[in-house]
DNA sequence: GCATGTCAAGTTGTG
DNA sequence: CACAACTTGACATGC
């Protein structure tokens, strides 16, 4: 099989589970209490991450995505705090250093996909300031965990997408290395398509992750098999990621934009099966949507319909 | 126990 | 104009 397919974040029904910590409780507590407090789940969610990435291994699933607030509120302005002052700082950095020799001997590719408050193109300069600290704080966690891919929607448009675009690629050249190898742009399902966001991929080399659900929702001139094969020219021979997911709500019947528990493999493109890509799967049901889709992609390409509809367009 | 509201942050489209 | 949705869930609170 050519196709990697890849978890996000989280397991449904393997027994791990990740912590996380409110700046509001955080500061309701003294500093000793506080300290400890995310020492602890700090702590847990290092070694929940090596135990994420044994499953994984175990599971034959390929590809992590690993959740941005592994250290919970590390960036917040009012409660932050640096690895280094953690009393189980050196467990924490052994539990990295594990995670990132797991990933390399078994081949598993870890990214990050930051959340919807960084906003690298926002005409707002604090917005702008607090997504560089974000994106500053992932290139060095990748760093510390081997992780290869730091990815992005390119934001608002503010009735203006060219001049956004602009904006982003302005920001990425100030980017610390650490973030500029490994920063991606995916097109999302109401502001950028793929064609919209070519330009920006072209002007700076940044890798274009191909979202075929958000193309679906929000489609361009680009054919479904078109998107596929710029988006991976973008990689400049890396293996490209793509992200697949079905709609919770049959096509025609409602808002298409949530994810459903599984994939469909009718809305797998035809045209991904001869390709080698990682696929992260984008389903509420985790790994266990991982493992069925990969029982379902053995099964094709004998059952798969080919070619497969030229959606967006045929779909809706 | 369990249900419910809340949690740093942005942006857009819907009702 | 308030609010949900986004890739998404865990925690605190109150019964």
């Amino acid at each position: 099989m050519s196709l990697r397919l890849g978890l996000c974040c989280i397991f449904i029904q393997e027994p791990i589970r990740f912590r996380s910590l409110t700046a509001k409780a955080l500061l309701a507590l003294p500093p000793a209490a506080r300290r400890a407090r995310i020492d602890a789940v700090c702590r847990h969610n290092a070694e929940s991450l090596v135990a994420a990435i044994q499953a994984v291994i175990r599971l034959g699933i390929e590809a992590f995505r690993i959740l941005s607030p592994l250290l919970p509120r590390i960036t917040h302005p009012q409660v932050g705090y640096r690895l280094e002052d953690l009393p189980s700082a050196t467990a924490i950095r052994q539990a990295f250093s594990q995670v990132r020799d797991l990933a390399k001997a078994h081949d598993i590719r870890l990214s990050f996909h930051p959340d919807q408050f960084v906003v690298p193109a926002s005409p707002n300069p604090a917005v702008r300031e607090n997504s560089l600290r974000e994106l500053t704080y992932h290139g060095w966690l990748a760093d510390l965990l081997g992780a290869e891919v730091i990815n992005l929607h390119a934001g608002g448009a503010y009735g203006d997408p060219a001049a956004a675009l602009t904006r982003f690629a302005a920001v990425f050249r100030d980017l610390p290395e650490a973030v500029r190898t490994r920063l991606t742009v995916e097109n999302d399902d109401r502001v950028f398509s793929p064609r919209q966001l070519l330009p920006l991929t072209e002007a700076t080399g940044i890798p274009l992750v191909y979202d075929v659900h958000h193309h679906r929702c929000l489609p361009d001139d680009l054919s479904i098999d078109e998107a596929t094969a710029l988006a991976a020219a973008t990689w400049a021979g890396r293996e490209p990621y793509c992200h697949i997911s079905s709609p919770l709500h049959p096509w025609g019947s409602g808002d298409p934009k949530p994810h459903a528990d599984f994939i469909d493999p009718a809305d797998v493109p035809c045209s991904w099966l001869s390709r080698s890509m990682t696929v992260d799967v984008e389903a509420k049901a985790k790994e266990l949507a991982v493992l069925q889709l990969q029982r379902d992609l053995e099964r094709l390409p004998n059952e798969h319909p080919c070619p497969s509809p030229l959606r967006p367009t045929d779909l809706r």
